[in-house]
DNA sequence: CACACATTCCATTAAATTATGAATTGTTGG
DNA sequence: CCAACAATTCATAATTTAATGGAATGTGTG
C-alpha cells in the first residue's frame, strides 16, 4: 500500500545525466580499466619516481621485457603515461602531475583503509567453492 | 658510450615503494576494475542523484534485472556502493562523497579533453549476447 | 656493413569478465 | 498459507584480456 510501485519516472532525474553519452562512459570506463591491474599500477607507482627506460622497468618488476612493454603500450594510449626517445632508449613517465596525483592518492586510500571484511568478497573471478548447498548465508 | 648501460640500481629508488605490497596493488586495482566498465560507469552516475532501487535502475538503463544487480553487486564488493533494504524494495546509493567526487570527476574529465587521435586505440570489453544454446562445453 | 642492444610486434594460449535466463530466496499483503 | 513482486544466485556461452616466446624493427658503434 504505502511503498509505491517501482516507478523511475516519479524520481527527479537530471537532464544532465541523461545526456552521458555512450562515448564519454566508453572513454571513462577505458581510463579506469587501464589502471585497473596491478601489473601496471606497479609500473605508474615506479615511474611516480622518475622516468625509466623499458628495460629498467621489467628489470625492476621482474618481469619479462615483451610484457611490460605492452602494458606500457596500453597504459600510453589512455594517455596515462608518456615516452620519448632518448637514443637506444625510451623513456617512460607518468603523463602529468594528475596522473601522478590519481596514483598516489588511490594507492594511499587502498592502504589506508584495509578493505577487510567487504560485504561480499569477490575475487578474481573463481567460481564459489561452496562444499554444501546451504545456499543461504546468514548477513551481518 | 655517453649512454650507460641499463642499470637499474644505479637509479635512486624511494623504500616507500619497494614496499608496495602486492595486496595493496590488488585492492587498488580491484577498485579501479569495478570503475572500468561502462555499465557500472553509468549505474554510479545515475545514484549520484539519489538512491534507486535495482527495478528503477534496471528500467532506467533499459537492462535485464538480474544484470544490474550483478553489477551492483561488484561495485558493493569494492566499496563504492551501498545497500539498505526499505520494506521489499533494497535502495543503492553511492558508498560516500568521495566516490561521488571520483565519478563526477571522471567523467567530466574525459568530456573535456577529447582523447581524439590516440596513439594506439585499445579494445573495449563488450561483453556477449549469449545465445541460450546449451549444447558447448569448452574446457576450463 | 655487421653486430649488439633496446623495443615493439605478432600469434598462441590460458584466464578472466560479462550478459542471459531460469531457478531461488525474500518480503508484503490478502 | 498463497500470490505477486523484488532481488539475488547460478550455470553457461561468448568475448576480452594478458602473458609468453620468438620474429621483426630500430639505433648506435666498431
Amino acid at each position: 500500500m504505502s511503498l509505491p510501485r517501482c516507478q523511475p519516472s516519479e524520481h527527479a532525474l537530471h537532464p544532465s545525466l541523461s545526456e552521458l553519452d555512450d562515448e564519454t562512459l566508453e572513454r571513462t570506463a577505458a581510463i579506469f580499466r587501464a589502471l585497473g591491474d596491478p601489473g601496471r599500477l606497479r609500473i605508474l607507482a615506479w615511474l611516480a619516481r622518475g622516468p625509466l627506460c623499458v628495460t629498467e622497468l621489467a628489470a625492476s618488476l621482474d618481469e619479462n621485457v615483451s610484457t611490460v612493454s605492452q602494458r606500457l603500450k596500453l597504459l600510453r594510449s589512455e594517455r596515462l603515461a608518456r615516452s620519448r626517445r632518448e637514443g637506444k632508449h625510451i623513456f617512460y613517465a607518468l603523463a602529468d602531475r594528475h596522473v601522478a596525483e590519481l596514483v598516489a592518492n588511490a594507492l594511499e586510500h587502498a592502504n589506508e583503509r584495509l578493505n577487510r571484511g567487504k560485504p561480499d568478497s569477490v575475487p578474481r573471478a573463481r567460481p564459489a567453492p561452496a562444499n554444501g548447498v546451504r545456499s543461504r548465508k546468514t548477513s551481518r
